[in-house]
DNA sequence: CATATAGTCAAGTCATGACTTCACTATCTA
DNA sequence: TAGATAGTGAAGTCATGACTTGACTATATG
């Protein structure tokens, strides 16, 4: 098991995921990429909302992007999740670890 | 595999884990039970911050507490965590339903 | 070239939520 | 029983962050 996971980044991706706009934009990413008009509409904010909201999920790893012409193609970038996942490999082990008991739980 | 969650309790776990001083309660309370006292000078923070801040936990099963006497203990809640996982599990599967890479990539 | 399209930047509005204070109740203890 | 301790409820303050507008740049297309 992999425990490794870097804290500060792992605070960032619980600030991204606590907002429903950017779950709701992630997970329309992890369909396949879009652009940000496309985010726009489906999220029903405006361009600069997405933008600001890419530029945040891009920070912690949770999407990628690059522009081509004038178009800007984001991506879900799984790098983040698997962070997450990270997160709570370590704190299942630091519960197991003192109570043995989250590991057979989450894994019932 | 088991890819059972409730959105909803996602959706709040999310928004209960993107707060810094939440996280920081749990993981006191994975290393053991506390009292709202206790809670309140491991976060440096007023009980009735606590208070508010264990209501949400206790929401959403990140937590949970009982009042014996006039000291309420608290305690980690693993269903929370499981929540969770079972929310990443779903859209690990969704990615790799589509593109066939996630897994490995979480895997690695 | 003229117009439409895609996105970005700076600035500001507004709601939410984290936190406090103060007054209060309940329980414990000297 | 008096005083201390543990927590709760109501109400308000304040900062942050989600979002918008409007002006702007860059690219595409008739």
């Amino acid at each position: 098991m992999n425990l490794h996971f870097e804290p500060a980044r792992a605070d960032a991706i619980f600030f991204a995921l606590g907002d429903a706009t950017r779950r709701n934009i992630l997970s329309r990413l992890m369909r396949g990429p879009a652009s940000i008009t496309e985010l726009a509409d489906h999220a029903a904010i405006t361009k600069t909302a997405v933008g600001q909201h890419m530029a945040l999920l891009q920070d912690c790893a949770l999407a990628k992007s690059e522009k081509r012409g004038r178009v800007r193609t984001c991506r879900f970038d799984p790098a983040g999740l698997r962070t997450l996942q990270g997160w709570i490999d370590y704190h299942r082990e630091e519960w197991t670890g003192r109570l043995g008991r989250l590991g057979e739980i989450l894994d019932d």
